[in-house]
DNA sequence: GCAGGAAATTTTGTATACTTAATCCTGTAA
DNA sequence: TTACAGGATTAAGTATACAAAATTTCCTGC
């Protein structure tokens, strides 16, 4: 038999909040966007009381802002909030690595490894959003090997700060060696069971991309 | 002339976040408590729909929990959330000493030292909660030399969700003796700007408030 | 022609009314 | 006496209506 899934019952605030947090970190609401209740209730065809609501839980994470009988827009988020958020991930990645080494059961190593073969295939084959699918889902291996609920948690607050600025997407040659190169480290440190190592790779791994995104922020600062 | 204060232009529902949040921090809603619109409402002189905005809001930051129509109540924290917290916490103050240090000014410094002989002297005095009060000013200060807005907001969202267990209240005096070691430690890296030591000891001293709060909660798991 | 101000419109903030879902209690049957 | 069913009650979810604030527009006076 296969596992019993829960009956997910939502609530249309809660649907809402998933939306438009699509919406936003899918550039289809760009940071400073008037949030206009009418309109938007409008296009969902839901009444303004629990769009209000899932605004307002936006604006708990930080993705939308309020002000006060002047309504609500996507946050804008200035280049010093970009490279802070990376050096925090850094730190919640180094931590995860820590943790997550010593943790993974071989099942999630051989996962892990397999996602790396995938990712190196996808790059090899000009599929970029493989590429990230995989990259992604690597460091959600490690996260979830970490096996910290608030680690995650908070970790999915920060990522979807910085996902919606899809820099990631322009990776230059170098860079991309740089990556993979960390990528392979991490595979050698999660073998050998070394936390300190793994959690060293990570945040080295994390201030390669800060650097990078810092680079691309000084270099066109106007493209969005 | 004195500094200028903008008006704050407060809506219903940020108020009852604000007051909620304290209702819960102080202990007046412990967690597992239903939070039954109606009384709430009456109790606060106002209509559901900001109330709901709020406890929306409150759900986003993890202080509350939404059952689809069956209303929302005091998240419930287990041991081991208490103790990932601890765990993250270890790492953005590691992270927040690591950036505090070197960017230090010698006011902020003084502040500093000011506040860690205020508390040295409220905790001969026994007031506890003077003691803590300067405590957290001083985690505070490290936060605010820091100069991440993110690492400041990251921080706050998980410490909201461990001093309303106030555990800590009950110190030890073996580990009052580390707790302030490892403050005079804390002073010595500052005043060198030495980035890696302050990261070094503030992940120290989580690691003894972690270590301590784990033992309290082996040997008195019932006691809230 | 431009500036200032007042009215109109739009939009948000709050309250209330209505609908739906869950729980509780009672009654009946085994 | 217990277990189940069905209605009654209560509370949450959603929609709408009303009030207040902000923005826009248009008119008047200089």
């Amino acid at each position: 038999m296969t596992e019993i899934e829960p009956i997910v019952r939502r609530s249309l605030h809660s649907e809402l909040v998933d939306r438009l947090r699509t919406l936003i970190a899918e550039g289809t609401l760009t940071p400073g966007t008037k949030l206009v209740e009418k309109d938007l209730c409008d296009s969902f065809g839901v009444s303004r009381t629990p769009f209000r609501e899932a605004v307002r839980a936006l604006a708990a994470e930080g993705l939308v802002v309020l002000m006060p009988s002047r309504g609500a827009s996507v946050a804008t988020v200035t280049h010093d909030q970009i490279i802070d958020s990376f050096v925090v991930m850094g730190a919640l990645e180094g931590l995860a690595g820590e943790l997550a080494a010593p943790r993974i059961t071989p099942e999630k190593l051989e996962e892990i490894r397999g996602l790396h073969a995938a990712m190196l295939n996808c790059r090899r084959a000009g599929d970029l959003d493989g590429y990230y699918a995989r990259n992604r889902g690597i460091h959600d291996a490690i996260f979830a090997a970490a096996g910290n609920e608030t680690l995650a948690a908070t970790r999915r607050i920060i990522h979807t700060r910085i996902v919606n600025l899809r820099f990631v997407a322009r990776i230059g040659d170098e860079a991309w060696a740089t990556a993979i190169a960390e990528h392979e480290e991490m595979l050698v440190a999660l073998n050998a069971r070394d936390g300190a190592h793994l959690g060293a790779v990570l945040r080295r791994h994390l201030e390669s991309k800060r650097a990078q995104v810092a680079h691309w922020l000084q270099h066109r600062p106007a493209g969005a």
